[in-house]
DNA sequence: GTTCCGCATGAATCGATAG
DNA sequence: ACTATCGATTCATGCGGAA
């Protein structure tokens, strides 16, 4: 397909009527936020950002797979001493235009400066809303499970008489559990809140989000060769982390410098990623041993 | 003022009209989210559920005062594979209303329910909703202040064990006088996600929130001797939490049980309390010493 | 008094089946 | 077809008794 492992000069509305319908398996993305990025974005205002928004969501829609997903980063802004209700508005009017509401993940911010102002505290998470076309989607669940905790250690080696039969919850949701059914279990299922750092690790070029945030979601929403999109691709991340991931990648910027700079950022890991690779490998067998 | 320090059966729209104008300082609740606690409540259905809230909401607005703040804590359920919008509907027709949606604070819960589904994991998040009736509002940021050391190593803004233990320290003493021994030494401000745990150990009643919850959001709002209102006060929480920490208190709930053991476990709170205070002294002189 | 360790507990959602 | 009921699924924490 046309621009597949590209990053494209232009807004994304015009850009995307090249590609097909149904083409796209994941779109992560972080657009500018109202009125913030004003030097760059020439600034949306808070109160015309949906306006702004929605032709492109309606393309975002044509080319997404029918089991795809949408994972839009978004935060609104204080406007007025106010949180704004641009970013509400626009899950209102997307499911008006047939976007399914299927998630709200939130990403708790684990390493950001603590900070304050007269009427408020730092605003340390962020949204990640999630969009479906359908109540069926692709979801590969085992990809991001994480390490059991280390209570399962002990535990799991000296059951309790309730631990060994099903356990009924008290607040009568019908929510039990059996204890015993984990017996050897080394994994677990993660929730919706992604306690990442802030990381800006590389030192040339600032990403808004740390490429842990893309690469969760591509984990959790793709498989290798599958395509991800990006409409508002800035500095790169999403393309990087698709690249890492073994998936194609197409990124759309409206600003010269934000392609250029994806690019060298591209070009960089293609070249470091068979070390990376290597890296990545031996690092898991250390982490099997241990 | 009447039914100041009691906990009174009733719907909560009626028995507000006992209440004069502008006369609470912080209004704290989780009502009863839509359908999810019908076996105890009546169960509002979610399409209901805004039109249900907004005349009791009228009547908050009534006996707040001007720069009284009303938190919210609230979650939207998942109906036919969407989150529910009840919940952002609600904070636009509270904006209509006259409120002023200030700020969203994250309740990140430490240790939630397990679960996963086909298309979800674990919803491991709810949403503390800040409105206020103006721009400017009390805000006592110094009296939620949280170690440095805390922040440092990652365990985050939130309240540590030697920090709740402080807290239960300026029961009965000069608030004010204590905390300025603080400041400026070894704590930072915290932000606006709260990194706690669900309450789970107290065998007589189950309460819907940790009693951390409250109490940060009361000492950030209120002095001592203000008055605190919960109109759906369940298990009781909000009300011991006013307690222990030197303000007055109102609970309404509409159901009889929901009363009988608020009211317990006050007596218990109250009869309690100049142990818990005698033994958090002599704590707090350890503590300064090292 | 302090540490250790066992163990009860907590705002759910989906798919299948029955009414 | 549409609603109601039922079964299946999944962890980590902090209290409190014991050592």
């Amino acid at each position: 397909m046309k621009f597949v492992n590209q990053i494209i000069l232009g807004d994304c509305e015009q850009v995307l009527k090249s590609i097909p319908n149904d083409s796209v398996d994941l779109i992560f993305t972080s657009p500018p936020y109202a009125d913030q990025r004003k030097t760059t974005y020439g600034g949306v205002k808070p109160d015309e950002y949906v306006d702004w928004f929605m032709p492109k969501a309606q393309e975002f829609y044509r080319v997404l797979k029918p089991k795809g997903t949408f994972i839009l980063n978004i935060k609104e802004r204080v406007v007025n001493g106010e949180r704004h209700t641009y970013v509400i508005e626009l899950i209102l009017r997307m499911r008006e235009a047939g976007w399914l509401w299927t998630e709200e993940f939130i990403w708790h911010k684990k390493n950001s400066y603590p900070g304050k102002w007269p009427n408020r505290f730092r605003d340390n998470w962020e949204r990640l809303i999630q969009f479906n076309k359908n109540r069926k989607f692709k979801m590969y669940q085992e990809a991001v499970m994480v390490p059991v905790g280390d209570w399962a250690k002990d535990r799991l080696n000296n059951l309790s008489d309730t631990d060994k039969k099903r356990d009924e919850s008290k607040v009568g949701s019908g929510f039990g559990k059996n204890i015993s059914n984990w017996v050897g279990r080394n994994e677990v299922y993660p929730n919706n809140v992604l306690y990442l750092a802030t990381e800006c690790s590389n030192r040339n070029h600032s990403a808004a989000f740390p490429i842990d945030l893309p690469s969760w979601f591509i984990k959790l929403f793709t498989q290798p060769n599958d395509l991800v999109l990006d409409p508002f691709i800035g500095s790169g991340t999403t393309a990087v982390a698709a690249i890492q991931l073994g998936r194609k990648y197409l990124g759309i910027d409206t600003e010269q410098e934000y392609v250029e700079l994806s690019n060298e950022r591209l070009l960089d890991t293609q070249i470091r990623l068979p070390i990376i690779a290597e890296n990545q490998e031996e690092y898991k067998t250390d982490n099997i041993e241990g």
